[in-house]
DNA sequence: ATAATATGTTTACATGTGTAGTCGTTTTCG
DNA sequence: CGAAAACGACTACACATGTAAACATATTAT
């Protein structure tokens, strides 16, 4: 269940292209939203050791391609992601399925077990997980 | 977990990075090598409209990165490729799947499935093709 | 022998990306 | 009030990537 009603048009806007180094502040505001540029430089200096500049222009550059929004709070922003975690995977995950495989899972799936990427309980898990899909009806 | 024999060292070399771009230029190889630039040229200004300059600067950057090896022919050289296609899927998959999951499939099919994007059909052929799989022993 | 052709090399340039120094303000603390 | 701290904007720079013009040289056809 998930799209269909939704007069709102809550669907994302045209694919955001998220980069590596902007996917780290991504995370941060996934995992919570809005924050100040202060919380998201402390956080980012100390698993990346970027300096505050650095992780200023990265949010910058997202909010430039509205993956982030911007909300003046006194003389600061507050920033809060504007884009679906999933819907960002999704794509990155499309855009690779596509280049790699044709677009299909299954290749993907054989590739893998061609080259012993799948242990037996790898396979296992993938199956139960199979069994409790529901078809897109 | 994985390497022991193979005293002939068949492995290919560290991960090669191919671009975009690149790997058209590579898809041509692994269709077929040897082959002259003249050809690759042809073939990639048909199905890309690259001119000849570009298409030889993809050829050189790949040679510098030894994913294809040249041999003096006359005074031309015959391009080969270097580097086995399924190592290069296998490295973009591997690459792929930690930066969006962690590293593992599962992750990625169940993603799949919550997005709708898998039909019964997939999942029928998904479930088919574990069932042929053999786990690394 | 000359002119045309084919080849590889050099150089070039725009855009994207990772990283960060510096500036100009504003806010706050002493 | 004046100095220090916080904040966002602007500027910068190297390296990657896509794309190609120019160039030098060798080869071939006339």
């Amino acid at each position: 269940m998930s799209k269909k009603s939704a007069k709102k048009a809550r669907d994302q806007r045209p694919p955001v292209a998220i980069t590596e180094a902007e996917w780290a502040v991504m995370e941060l505001l996934w995992e919570s939203s809005p924050r100040t540029s202060q919380e998201i430089v402390a956080l980012l200096e100390k698993e990346r050791g970027w300096k505050r500049p650095t992780v200023l222009t990265l949010l910058t550059r997202l909010a430039a391609k509205a993956a982030v929004s911007t909300e003046p709070q006194g003389n600061r922003f507050l920033y809060t992601s504007a884009v679906e975690r999933s819907a960002c995977v999704a794509e990155e995950t499309r855009s690779f399925l596509e280049r790699m495989f044709g677009g299909a899972l299954q290749p993907l799936v054989a590739h893998m077990a061609e080259h012993h990427s799948l242990t037996k309980k790898d396979i296992a898990e993938l199956k139960a997980l199979l069994d409790d899909i529901q078809p897109k009806p």
